[in-house]
DNA sequence: CGGCGCATGTAACTTGTTACATGATTCC
DNA sequence: GGAATCATGTAACAAGTTACATGCGCCG
């Protein structure tokens, strides 16, 4: 079964959401290791309701605003648990711009420096929203068990961050230093 | 279009190839950071073919061993110099370990700590091989102007292999520490 | 002569993205 | 009144994996 179901499942773990917020918990606390789209999330809901994992709650037209709220049940957690404790099979990484890099002889050396700034500040933003965040729960670990964990998480974003950002530096200077014809 | 292309025009650019060998290519040199199957592959080869940026060489039934070889055309080399200057779209990580790691207070520490010790194993094993492959390159570093570029590509798969080294005995050493009930 | 590596390929399937349609609410 | 955000959903498409079929050459 797809990893969606149990990302989906493990957010509702927490608390019962909407389709909605869901993709926007994965955008915000995942960002760095996982995505997912709507035509995802939606269909795979419909699915989990199907087969009894998850339940509608006040599908709440009460306001007129069509939402519908999930909420896991006990056989939902069941299927988390048991795919927690399962061998770990998914580990997809695809960096374009090392590919880039590789074959990067091929051209000018700015068109590479472009790519590699324009990197560098991607993981330079999302390092300062680690930061942020890792602050942030350091402050009310004792609030809730899972917060060390999701600390933990946390702490290999910025490591990951970190070297993609030193990397981008040093790959940079070597584009700029002068080469020997 | 799909990067396959250009990983295959890429690799074309070096040396004429064969399917197999491209699949080969890719598992060992960019196993960190791309990966192609064969259901990629093979279709790729013909499409490139179809569009005049590959020709089919020496279609060796030479040696009664059914083989074919492409060889990148001038078109194609353009079309792969084009892309590389193309700003970079693709950057997809996911880390299911990550994803496990987030919600492991759901279930037993021992659990996430295997997962962990596969993890850095795997990372091991994988950093070894960087380290063996920049050594070499090391040594032949003014054969070819692009060894410096592939060594840039090294250089960041040991950083990434050593975070995720540090994090998962760092993770381990906290799962294994007594909690407080 | 058996197994491994070389070699090609495809069909079925799963997974994932994009674009679109629709409409309410909130805030300026 | 208009933009942004909240909210749901699907259809078409693109990308990617897996499993399978096939067969040669080489080594022991």
């Amino acid at each position: 079964m797809k990893e969606t179901n149990y990302v989906v499942l493990g957010l509702l773990s927490e608390s019962p959401l909407t389709g909605y917020q869901i993709k926007r918990l994965i955008d915000l606390r995942f960002r760095f290791f996982w995505s997912e789209s709507y035509g995802q999330i939606y269909p795979t809901l419909k699915a989990l309701s199907n087969d009894g994992l998850v339940e509608e709650v006040d599908t709440a037209t009460s306001r007129n605003r069509s939402q519908k709220t999930y909420r896991i049940n006990s056989a939902g957690m069941e299927a988390l648990q048991h795919w927690l404790r399962q061998p770990v099979v998914r580990e997809t990484v695809r960096l374009e711009i090392l590919l880039k890099m590789y074959f990067s002889h091929l051209v000018d050396a700015n068109a590479m420096i472009g790519h590699l700034l324009e990197f560098q500040e991607k993981h330079e933003k999302e390092l300062k929203v680690m930061n942020v965040v890792g602050k942030e729960l350091q402050t009310i670990l004792d609030k809730d068990p899972n917060h060390a964990y999701i600390l933990r998480v946390v702490s290999l974003g910025k490591k990951v961050n970190k070297a993609y950002i030193d990397w981008s530096k040093e790959t940079i200077k070597f584009l700029e230093s002068p080469k020997k014809p």
